[in-house]
DNA sequence: CAGTGGTCTAGACCACACG
DNA sequence: GTGTGGTCTAGACCACTGA
């Protein structure tokens, strides 16, 4: 239990102290998942502190799924699930920089076209839409490192088709001018194929990552990606991340 | 701007209406990134409510990532960058018992040895530790699914020892007895190796979607596992969610 | 039906960064 | 210096729900 204040870490505010503190009794395995904690009016009188104190430290921890709450039971440890999980999926040109690589990017092909109606995933960029498809190859070290395809739907940025994309890649510019509002990914492996591997310089059938992001912005779909990374040059990383759904 | 009370939205409590609020003016663009949000004591007096509410209001959208606060300056909607991503990885019985299959388990391999120094994913769970390393295989519907290849602490879980394992899979056991608190996975592809293809029932060569996993106990390392999915059968899929740190 | 958490108030002091 | 957000208080009422 927690009940004199701490003396070590003084810059830590009171909530954050209270939420540690918790947060080291379960981490550490004292409080076992469903382990009934302090009530909040306990937790007043341990750190005499008020109760907005005390209840925000603990709606954090509900927030970080570390806790489950009852009206008239109680608080309690939350069971946990690995189950989501926080991936890292930076802007390509970002992660190339972090690298210390030099970005090099080529646009090999634009142009203009319909929706298909057979292809779920341009049908979600809305039916008979006018999309931008482009073609393009991220470079780091002046090396083949990511390949592209990419659907934008004109009718949600009209202003994409007085781009040309020669210079700046379609991610960095969707970023800076046009705000998401929901996004979706789906990632799996895939072999390359003859075409793919030709422009990524590697062996046909080689192992890849493969990375789909579908972006929207209230309702309307914005753009439709493909990302296809040599398995061997890239790899996802995950940070921490308890039960979070 | 938001001035008048919600009517439609009865249910909602105060602080859950400004924070939809002021979403709404973010992600339909009316707020564009770098847009400053009316200061706090503006919002007190179009809400007419005190200021705790609405800097609760605000701080939830702030963990969001959707607001970046300044002191003396003010709050501005924040630059999205499709940065960090929450992916689901299920437990795999429960993955595949949501698909309607049948789950089944196999235990290839069970030995008990000591940590090989050489090896970075060992030393993390403690040099020189007893380990017990286990292979076993995911079916679905009597097919395979997922190949696994786990190593588990047993100075962390001494009581996975006594377990054969021959019926409950590990992954299953150890989110029922034994609490994380740190975990890191990494997701990439690779091809097939001879003898991975043999169990998994596919071709030498084959892409797969490799998810490696470690998990922490306190500082202490409890288990490593690399699990490995046909790449055409599996695919991970990812939340919405803009930037998160 | 009693006690929990959920929410909210009307103040307050402080650190900090910007002008 | 000055105004912002960051934090905290000492109350309060309410809804829900489990004993």
């Amino acid at each position: 239990m927690p009940p004199e204040p701490q003396e070590k870490g003084v810059k830590d505010t009171l909530h954050q102290t209270i939420c540690n503190d918790i947060r080291q009794q379960i981490l550490s395995g004292t409080w076992p998942p469903g382990y009934k904690i302090p009530f909040e009016h306990e937790l007043v009188e341990n750190y005499g502190c008020s109760r907005m104190t005390v209840n925000k430290a603990i709606t954090s921890l509900v927030d970080e799924g570390l806790i489950h709450r009852r009206r008239r039971a109680g608080s309690f440890v939350a069971r946990p699930k690995i189950q989501s999980v926080i991936v890292d999926i930076p802007d390509i040109q970002t992660e190339i920089a972090n690298r210390g690589q030099p970005y090099g990017f080529s646009l090999l092909s634009r142009r203009k076209r319909t929706a298909q109606k057979r292809k779920a995933e341009e049908l979600e960029l809305g039916a008979d839409n006018p999309l931008l498809e482009l073609r393009c190859l991220h470079l780091a070290s002046n090396r083949p490192f990511a390949l592209e395809m990419r659907l934008i739907n004109l009718n949600a940025v009209p202003e994409a088709e007085g781009i040309t994309f020669e210079d700046v890649s379609p991610g960095h510019w969707l970023l800076e001018h046009v705000a998401w509002s929901k996004a979706q990914h789906r990632i799996s492996a895939i072999s390359a194929n003859a075409e793919q591997a030709e422009a990524l310089g590697i062996e046909e059938g080689t192992a890849c990552l493969l990375l789909e992001r579908q972006t929207w912005r209230g309702g309307e779909g914005i753009t439709y990606v493909r990302q296809l990374f040599p398995g061997d040059a890239y790899n996802l990383l995950a940070r921490f991340s308890p039960a979070f759904g």
